[in-house]
DNA sequence: GAAGATTGATGAATCAATCTTT
DNA sequence: AAAGATTGATTCATCAATCTTC
Protein backbone atom coordinates (compact mmCIF):
# COMPACT_ATOMS: atom_id res chain seq x y z
CA UNK A 1 0.00 0.00 0.00
CA UNK A 2 3.07 2.20 0.92
CA UNK A 3 6.46 2.22 -0.05
CA UNK A 4 8.13 -0.02 2.81
CA UNK A 5 10.62 1.70 5.37
CA UNK A 6 14.42 1.86 5.49
CA UNK A 7 14.01 0.46 9.45
CA UNK A 8 11.72 -1.70 11.84
CA UNK A 9 9.04 0.79 12.71
CA UNK A 10 8.27 -1.05 16.15
CA UNK A 11 11.79 -1.61 16.97
CA UNK A 12 11.98 2.26 16.25
CA UNK A 13 8.93 3.19 18.83
CA UNK A 14 10.68 0.41 21.39
CA UNK A 15 13.39 2.38 21.61
CA UNK A 16 11.91 5.92 21.95
CA UNK A 17 9.62 4.65 24.63
CA UNK A 18 12.47 2.56 26.72
CA UNK A 19 14.23 6.05 27.11
CA UNK A 20 11.30 8.27 28.18
CA UNK A 21 9.82 5.32 30.20
CA UNK A 22 11.63 2.67 31.03
CA UNK A 23 11.88 -0.93 30.24
CA UNK A 24 8.89 -2.22 31.83
CA UNK A 25 6.38 -1.52 29.65
CA UNK A 26 8.09 -1.95 25.76
CA UNK A 27 7.48 -5.63 25.60
CA UNK A 28 3.93 -4.65 25.97
CA UNK A 29 3.68 -1.99 23.74
CA UNK A 30 5.66 -3.88 21.34
CA UNK A 31 3.38 -6.68 21.03
CA UNK A 32 0.35 -5.37 20.63
CA UNK A 33 1.29 -3.16 18.28
CA UNK A 34 2.54 -6.63 16.58
CA UNK A 35 -0.58 -7.71 16.94
CA UNK A 36 -2.52 -5.17 15.52
CA UNK A 37 -0.62 -4.95 11.76
CA UNK A 38 0.05 -8.82 11.70
CA UNK A 39 -4.01 -8.67 12.37
CA UNK A 40 -4.26 -5.53 9.77
CA UNK A 41 -2.16 -7.91 6.87
CA UNK A 42 -4.15 -11.45 7.23
CA UNK A 43 -7.41 -9.74 7.33
CA UNK A 44 -6.07 -8.54 3.70
CA UNK A 45 -4.58 -11.17 2.40
CA UNK A 46 -7.64 -13.42 3.77
CA UNK A 47 -10.51 -11.54 2.01
CA UNK A 48 -8.42 -11.32 -1.40
CA UNK A 49 -8.70 -15.16 -1.11
CA UNK A 50 -12.07 -14.75 -0.51
CA UNK A 51 -13.30 -12.37 -2.53
CA UNK A 52 -13.51 -14.81 -6.18
CA UNK A 53 -15.73 -16.81 -3.66
CA UNK A 54 -17.96 -13.43 -2.57
CA UNK A 55 -16.82 -13.73 0.88
CA UNK A 56 -14.98 -11.55 2.95
CA UNK A 57 -13.39 -13.06 6.02
CA UNK A 58 -16.22 -12.61 8.79
CA UNK A 59 -18.53 -13.64 6.32
CA UNK A 60 -16.58 -17.07 5.84
CA UNK A 61 -16.23 -17.37 9.53
CA UNK A 62 -19.68 -17.13 9.75
CA UNK A 63 -20.88 -19.52 7.54
CA UNK A 64 -18.76 -22.32 8.46
CA UNK A 65 -19.93 -22.16 11.57
CA UNK A 66 -23.35 -23.22 10.23
CA UNK A 67 -21.49 -25.36 7.91
CA UNK A 68 -20.16 -27.61 11.10
CA UNK A 69 -23.61 -26.98 13.01
CA UNK A 70 -25.50 -30.27 13.49
CA UNK A 71 -28.72 -29.13 11.54
CA UNK A 72 -26.96 -26.42 9.68
CA UNK A 73 -28.61 -23.63 11.42
CA UNK A 74 -28.06 -21.69 14.39
CA UNK A 75 -30.62 -19.31 16.29
CA UNK A 76 -28.80 -15.68 15.57
CA UNK A 77 -27.56 -15.47 19.10
CA UNK A 78 -26.31 -18.85 19.67
CA UNK A 79 -23.58 -17.65 16.01
CA UNK A 80 -22.57 -14.65 17.75
CA UNK A 81 -21.75 -15.80 20.61
CA UNK A 82 -19.57 -18.44 18.47
CA UNK A 83 -18.38 -15.62 17.09
CA UNK A 84 -17.90 -13.30 20.00
CA UNK A 85 -19.14 -10.08 17.78
CA UNK A 86 -21.94 -7.61 19.32
CA UNK A 87 -26.12 -8.98 18.30
CA UNK A 88 -25.60 -5.54 15.75
CA UNK A 89 -22.91 -7.52 14.03
CA UNK A 90 -24.80 -10.64 13.51
CA UNK A 91 -27.39 -8.97 11.82
CA UNK A 92 -25.02 -7.62 9.30
CA UNK A 93 -23.72 -10.27 8.65
CA UNK A 94 -26.28 -13.02 8.08
CA UNK A 95 -27.81 -9.88 5.96
CA UNK A 96 -24.87 -10.10 3.59
CA UNK A 97 -24.86 -13.85 3.51
CA UNK A 98 -28.72 -13.78 2.74
CA UNK A 99 -28.11 -11.65 -0.09
CA UNK A 100 -25.36 -13.59 -1.27
CA UNK A 101 -27.92 -16.68 -1.22
CA UNK A 102 -25.74 -18.55 1.38
CA UNK A 103 -27.81 -18.46 4.34
CA UNK A 104 -31.60 -18.17 4.92
CA UNK A 105 -33.36 -16.99 7.68
CA UNK A 106 -35.67 -19.38 9.10
CA UNK A 107 -38.94 -18.89 11.93
CA UNK A 108 -37.59 -20.62 15.09
CA UNK A 109 -39.92 -23.48 15.64
CA UNK A 110 -40.70 -22.89 19.46
CA UNK A 111 -39.20 -19.25 20.22
CA UNK A 112 -41.23 -16.65 18.32
CA UNK A 113 -38.65 -14.03 19.85
CA UNK A 114 -36.05 -16.18 17.98
CA UNK A 115 -34.65 -16.64 14.13
CA UNK A 116 -32.47 -19.05 13.03
CA UNK A 117 -29.76 -18.43 10.36
CA UNK A 118 -29.80 -21.84 7.47
CA UNK A 119 -27.57 -22.55 5.28
CA UNK A 120 -28.40 -23.31 2.27
CA UNK A 121 -27.23 -26.01 -0.62
CA UNK A 122 -25.50 -23.09 -2.53
CA UNK A 123 -23.95 -22.19 1.07
CA UNK A 124 -22.49 -25.41 1.28
CA UNK A 125 -20.82 -25.16 -2.09
CA UNK A 126 -19.36 -21.96 -1.43
CA UNK A 127 -18.47 -23.11 1.85
CA UNK A 128 -16.06 -26.10 0.43
CA UNK A 129 -14.73 -23.56 -2.16
CA UNK A 130 -13.38 -21.09 -0.43
CA UNK A 131 -12.03 -23.91 2.46
CA UNK A 132 -9.60 -25.11 -0.36
CA UNK A 133 -8.85 -21.81 -1.34
CA UNK A 134 -7.60 -21.16 2.12
CA UNK A 135 -5.57 -24.32 2.83
CA UNK A 136 -3.75 -24.62 -0.30
CA UNK A 137 -2.99 -20.89 0.99
CA UNK A 138 -2.13 -21.67 4.34
CA UNK A 139 -4.27 -19.01 5.58
CA UNK A 140 -2.52 -16.29 4.63
CA UNK A 141 0.26 -17.30 6.90
CA UNK A 142 3.38 -17.65 4.65
CA UNK A 143 6.35 -17.63 5.35
CA UNK A 144 5.71 -18.59 9.33
CA UNK A 145 6.31 -22.41 10.34
CA UNK A 146 3.49 -24.19 11.83
CA UNK A 147 5.43 -24.34 15.22
CA UNK A 148 5.87 -20.53 15.28
CA UNK A 149 1.95 -20.51 14.63
CA UNK A 150 1.06 -23.22 17.22
CA UNK A 151 3.55 -21.04 19.86
CA UNK A 152 1.07 -17.93 18.56
CA UNK A 153 -2.22 -19.78 19.65
CA UNK A 154 -0.81 -21.17 22.70
CA UNK A 155 0.37 -18.34 24.09
CA UNK A 156 -2.44 -15.79 23.01
CA UNK A 157 -5.07 -18.82 24.30
CA UNK A 158 -4.07 -17.25 27.79
CA UNK A 159 -5.36 -13.92 26.64
CA UNK A 160 -9.05 -15.55 25.22
CA UNK A 161 -9.31 -17.55 28.65
CA UNK A 162 -8.50 -14.53 30.51
CA UNK A 163 -11.08 -12.23 28.15
CA UNK A 164 -13.63 -14.71 29.30
CA UNK A 165 -14.14 -16.38 25.76
CA UNK A 166 -14.44 -19.49 27.23
CA UNK A 167 -13.80 -21.99 30.51
CA UNK A 168 -10.84 -24.06 30.30
CA UNK A 169 -11.92 -27.99 30.41
CA UNK A 170 -10.49 -30.72 32.30
CA UNK A 171 -7.41 -32.26 30.25
CA UNK B 1 -20.16 -9.69 25.93
CA UNK B 2 -22.01 -13.21 26.22
CA UNK B 3 -21.20 -15.87 28.52
CA UNK B 4 -18.42 -17.66 28.44
CA UNK B 5 -18.66 -20.80 26.12
CA UNK B 6 -17.86 -24.08 28.23
CA UNK B 7 -15.39 -25.02 25.41
CA UNK B 8 -13.03 -23.39 23.64
CA UNK B 9 -14.37 -22.70 20.30
CA UNK B 10 -10.76 -22.81 18.22
CA UNK B 11 -9.89 -26.15 19.66
CA UNK B 12 -13.19 -27.13 18.43
CA UNK B 13 -13.01 -26.21 15.04
CA UNK B 14 -9.27 -27.62 14.72
CA UNK B 15 -11.06 -30.88 15.32
CA UNK B 16 -13.49 -30.99 13.09
CA UNK B 17 -10.93 -29.24 10.36
CA UNK B 18 -8.52 -32.26 10.72
CA UNK B 19 -11.19 -34.68 9.97
CA UNK B 20 -12.21 -33.01 7.02
CA UNK B 21 -9.04 -31.10 5.58
CA UNK B 22 -6.36 -33.26 7.33
CA UNK B 23 -3.55 -32.02 9.79
CA UNK B 24 -1.50 -30.19 7.28
CA UNK B 25 -3.38 -26.60 7.27
CA UNK B 26 -4.79 -27.19 11.00
CA UNK B 27 -2.20 -24.90 12.46
CA UNK B 28 -2.93 -21.98 10.01
CA UNK B 29 -6.46 -22.05 10.44
CA UNK B 30 -6.13 -21.73 14.77
CA UNK B 31 -3.67 -19.27 14.42
CA UNK B 32 -5.24 -17.11 12.20
CA UNK B 33 -8.52 -17.12 13.77
CA UNK B 34 -6.17 -16.35 17.61
CA UNK B 35 -4.83 -13.56 16.33
CA UNK B 36 -8.11 -12.05 14.91
CA UNK B 37 -9.55 -12.42 18.36
CA UNK B 38 -6.55 -11.35 20.37
CA UNK B 39 -7.04 -8.17 17.80
CA UNK B 40 -10.29 -7.64 18.84
CA UNK B 41 -10.00 -7.83 22.80
CA UNK B 42 -6.92 -5.83 22.89
CA UNK B 43 -8.29 -3.01 21.00
CA UNK B 44 -11.60 -3.15 23.24
CA UNK B 45 -9.16 -2.50 26.12
CA UNK B 46 -6.80 -0.19 25.07
CA UNK B 47 -10.33 1.65 24.11
CA UNK B 48 -11.65 1.59 27.17
CA UNK B 49 -8.46 2.62 28.83
CA UNK B 50 -7.69 5.82 26.11
CA UNK B 51 -11.74 6.50 26.52
CA UNK B 52 -11.00 9.14 29.93
CA UNK B 53 -8.28 10.73 27.56
CA UNK B 54 -10.85 11.33 24.74
CA UNK B 55 -9.06 8.67 22.73
CA UNK B 56 -9.47 5.81 20.37
CA UNK B 57 -6.22 3.45 19.83
CA UNK B 58 -5.95 4.35 16.39
CA UNK B 59 -5.85 8.10 17.07
CA UNK B 60 -3.46 7.75 20.01
CA UNK B 61 -1.07 5.80 17.47
CA UNK B 62 -1.45 8.67 15.22
CA UNK B 63 -0.64 11.14 17.96
CA UNK B 64 2.04 9.70 19.33
CA UNK B 65 3.88 9.22 16.22
CA UNK B 66 3.57 13.31 15.81
CA UNK B 67 4.87 12.94 19.77
CA UNK B 68 7.77 11.54 18.50
CA UNK B 69 8.77 13.47 15.40
CA UNK B 70 11.66 15.94 15.20
CA UNK B 71 9.38 18.59 14.37
CA UNK B 72 5.89 17.56 16.06
CA UNK B 73 4.45 17.98 12.51
CA UNK B 74 4.52 15.56 9.60
CA UNK B 75 2.76 15.34 6.08
CA UNK B 76 -0.36 13.39 5.85
CA UNK B 77 1.42 11.22 3.54
CA UNK B 78 4.69 10.54 5.79
CA UNK B 79 2.01 9.70 8.84
CA UNK B 80 0.70 7.17 6.54
CA UNK B 81 3.13 5.48 5.52
CA UNK B 82 4.26 5.15 9.66
CA UNK B 83 0.71 3.61 10.69
CA UNK B 84 0.59 1.54 7.39
CA UNK B 85 -3.12 2.60 6.74
CA UNK B 86 -4.67 4.18 3.80
CA UNK B 87 -4.54 7.95 2.61
CA UNK B 88 -8.58 7.68 3.44
CA UNK B 89 -7.91 6.79 7.35
CA UNK B 90 -5.26 9.16 7.44
CA UNK B 91 -7.69 12.40 6.48
CA UNK B 92 -10.31 10.56 8.85
CA UNK B 93 -7.87 10.32 12.07
CA UNK B 94 -6.92 13.62 12.00
CA UNK B 95 -10.21 14.77 11.50
CA UNK B 96 -11.04 13.23 14.56
CA UNK B 97 -7.87 14.48 16.38
CA UNK B 98 -8.02 18.25 15.30
CA UNK B 99 -11.76 18.10 16.41
CA UNK B 100 -10.62 17.06 19.79
CA UNK B 101 -7.90 19.90 19.66
CA UNK B 102 -4.97 17.50 19.85
CA UNK B 103 -3.41 17.87 16.32
CA UNK B 104 -3.75 21.31 13.76
CA UNK B 105 -3.63 20.95 9.74
CA UNK B 106 -0.91 23.37 8.44
CA UNK B 107 0.11 23.90 4.85
CA UNK B 108 3.93 22.69 3.81
CA UNK B 109 6.25 25.23 3.43
CA UNK B 110 7.56 24.09 -0.09
CA UNK B 111 4.81 21.63 -1.86
CA UNK B 112 1.72 23.16 -2.19
CA UNK B 113 0.05 19.65 -2.71
CA UNK B 114 1.01 18.56 0.70
CA UNK B 115 -0.48 18.77 4.46
CA UNK B 116 1.36 19.06 7.56
CA UNK B 117 -0.17 17.42 10.48
CA UNK B 118 0.52 19.23 13.91
CA UNK B 119 0.14 18.31 17.48
CA UNK B 120 -0.34 20.93 19.80
CA UNK B 121 0.28 21.46 23.30
CA UNK B 122 -2.87 20.45 24.41
CA UNK B 123 -1.98 17.27 22.16
CA UNK B 124 1.17 17.08 23.76
CA UNK B 125 -0.27 16.75 27.53
CA UNK B 126 -3.15 13.86 26.43
CA UNK B 127 -0.13 11.87 24.50
CA UNK B 128 1.79 12.00 28.46
CA UNK B 129 -1.17 11.14 30.12
CA UNK B 130 -2.24 8.66 28.22
CA UNK B 131 0.81 6.55 27.71
CA UNK B 132 0.94 7.08 31.06
CA UNK B 133 -2.32 5.12 31.44
CA UNK B 134 -1.64 2.28 29.02
CA UNK B 135 1.84 1.94 30.11
CA UNK B 136 0.38 1.66 33.62
CA UNK B 137 -1.98 -1.12 32.66
CA UNK B 138 0.35 -2.76 30.06
CA UNK B 139 -1.59 -1.95 27.70
CA UNK B 140 -4.12 -4.69 27.88
CA UNK B 141 -1.82 -7.19 27.64
CA UNK B 142 -2.21 -9.11 31.20
CA UNK B 143 -2.10 -11.69 32.29
CA UNK B 144 0.87 -12.54 29.51
CA UNK B 145 4.35 -12.62 30.49
CA UNK B 146 7.24 -10.43 29.31
CA UNK B 147 8.50 -13.39 27.85
CA UNK B 148 5.55 -14.53 26.03
CA UNK B 149 5.04 -10.95 24.52
CA UNK B 150 8.52 -10.93 23.00
CA UNK B 151 8.11 -14.47 21.52
CA UNK B 152 4.93 -13.34 19.81
CA UNK B 153 6.49 -9.81 18.87
CA UNK B 154 9.41 -11.76 16.99
CA UNK B 155 7.28 -14.16 15.77
CA UNK B 156 4.70 -11.93 13.99
CA UNK B 157 8.05 -9.41 12.66
CA UNK B 158 8.92 -12.37 9.72
CA UNK B 159 4.93 -11.94 8.96
CA UNK B 160 5.50 -8.34 8.52
CA UNK B 161 8.87 -8.07 7.07
CA UNK B 162 7.24 -10.95 4.09
CA UNK B 163 4.14 -8.23 3.82
CA UNK B 164 6.62 -5.39 2.89
CA UNK B 165 6.19 -3.31 5.82
CA UNK B 166 9.51 -2.54 6.16
CA UNK B 167 13.77 -4.08 4.94
CA UNK B 168 15.89 -5.55 7.71
CA UNK B 169 18.56 -3.64 8.76
CA UNK B 170 22.06 -4.46 9.34
CA UNK B 171 22.47 -5.92 12.71
C1' DG C 1 -38.68 -7.22 33.58
C1' DA C 2 -35.67 -9.92 30.57
C1' DA C 3 -34.35 -12.09 26.14
C1' DG C 4 -33.81 -11.99 20.98
C1' DA C 5 -33.25 -9.23 17.23
C1' DT C 6 -33.34 -4.92 14.67
C1' DT C 7 -32.50 0.11 13.50
C1' DG C 8 -29.70 4.23 13.76
C1' DA C 9 -25.44 6.24 15.35
C1' DT C 10 -20.09 6.49 15.35
C1' DG C 11 -15.29 4.82 14.41
C1' DA C 12 -12.04 2.61 11.43
C1' DA C 13 -10.60 0.08 7.58
C1' DT C 14 -10.81 -0.50 2.45
C1' DC C 15 -11.57 1.03 -2.68
C1' DA C 16 -12.85 4.07 -6.62
C1' DA C 17 -13.14 8.52 -8.28
C1' DT C 18 -11.92 13.42 -8.07
C1' DC C 19 -9.17 17.74 -7.56
C1' DT C 20 -5.10 20.45 -7.09
C1' DT C 21 -0.34 20.81 -7.65
C1' DT C 22 4.06 19.17 -9.27
C1' DA D 1 1.44 11.64 -16.08
C1' DA D 2 2.22 11.30 -11.14
C1' DA D 3 1.82 12.72 -6.22
C1' DG D 4 -0.90 14.40 -2.14
C1' DA D 5 -5.16 14.69 -0.19
C1' DT D 6 -10.17 14.56 -0.06
C1' DT D 7 -15.03 12.86 -0.83
C1' DG D 8 -18.32 9.14 -1.36
C1' DA D 9 -19.24 4.15 -1.10
C1' DT D 10 -19.07 -0.50 1.39
C1' DT D 11 -17.84 -3.63 5.30
C1' DC D 12 -17.39 -4.64 10.12
C1' DA D 13 -16.96 -3.44 14.79
C1' DT D 14 -19.08 -0.97 18.77
C1' DC D 15 -23.12 1.36 21.57
C1' DA D 16 -27.84 3.18 22.62
C1' DA D 17 -32.51 2.81 21.84
C1' DT D 18 -36.54 0.22 20.24
C1' DC D 19 -39.85 -3.64 19.36
C1' DT D 20 -41.70 -8.11 19.90
C1' DT D 21 -42.09 -12.08 22.58
C1' DC D 22 -41.16 -14.83 26.69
Amino acid sequence: VTDPLSFDPIREASAQWEQRWGSEPVSSMRAVTSIMRAQQILLARLNELLKPHGLTFPRYEALMILYFSRRGSLPLGKLGARLQVHPTSVTSLVDGLERSGLVRREPHSSDRRATLASITDDGREVAKAATKALNEEKFGTEPLSADDLDAVTKILATLRVDAGDFVLEAG
